[in-house]
DNA sequence: ATCCCGAGGG
DNA sequence: CCCTCTGGAT
């Protein structure tokens, strides 16, 4: 996609939703960890149900270790593969106290060391958290990467690479949340509603059949 | 490649 | 009822 093409695609996705409201709200960056570790395969309504009764229980990486496994799963039951994830927020919660002083590390390799944290997780803290320019690369977003031109690459790496090269720095807050809006509600896995996506006539895509 | 696991939609 | 879902770890 040429350049112009790339800067109109954007300005169309901020005209259609500015701040869109279901980008996680949280500021502490804590909680916005814990809110994006528990968000992996489940639905945004699921996560912004549960978290209000963790966080009120366990607001602190401290109170969050001391909470344990078992004090966490009963708070998160609603939300999908709850198991695995109170394990791993109780986990990460101790190893923020034992090696980053209860902080959260401004750095993606201290991140990605933390339990149940990957790199779609680490870039989506760096960039909300301390405005970095990392793109986040979910299923949706590689997908819509690929499939328009926009961001081609056969590796998530390769296709956040070229996002965090090709879209405008005044829009690195919020494109990947637009970019999953438009592969979660138009641009869709198996059948992409091409006849009322916004970019339509900048897409590669053109009603293929694949990516 | 497979498991985790409930919610929500077709 | 059957399918998918804003990943990560094994």
């Amino acid at each position: 996609m040429k350049p112009g093409a790339v800067h109109e695609f954007f300005r169309r996705l901020a005209a259609r939703e500015p701040q869109p409201k279901t980008e996680l709200v949280f500021r502490d960056p804590f909680t916005l960890l814990v809110a994006v570790v528990l968000s992996a395969q489940a639905t945004d309504a699921s996560v912004n149900r549960a978290t209000p009764a963790l966080f009120k229980a366990a607001p602190t990486p401290r109170k969050m270790a001391a909470l344990g496994p078992e004090g966490i799963e009963p708070l998160i039951k609603t939300i999908g593969l709850y198991r695995t994830k109170a394990k791993n927020v109780a986990k990460l919660a101790q190893a923020l106290l034992d090696n980053h002083g209860g902080e959260v590390p401004h750095d993606r390799d201290a991140l990605q060391a933390l339990q149940g944290v990957g790199r779609k997780t680490a870039s989506v803290v760096l960039n909300a958290v301390w405005g970095d320019p990392e793109i986040a690369v979910d299923t949706h977003v590689f997908r819509v990467g690929n499939r328009t031109g926009l961001a081609k690459g056969k590796t998530p790496e390769e296709v956040e690479r070229k996002l965090g090269k090709v879209v405008p720095a005044e829009w690195k807050r919020h494109a990947h949340h637009w970019l999953i809006l438009l592969g979660r509600y138009t641009c869709l896995a198996r059948k992409p509603k091409c006849p009322e996506c916004p970019v339509a006539d900048l897409c590669a895509f053109k009603g293929k059949t694949t990516v």
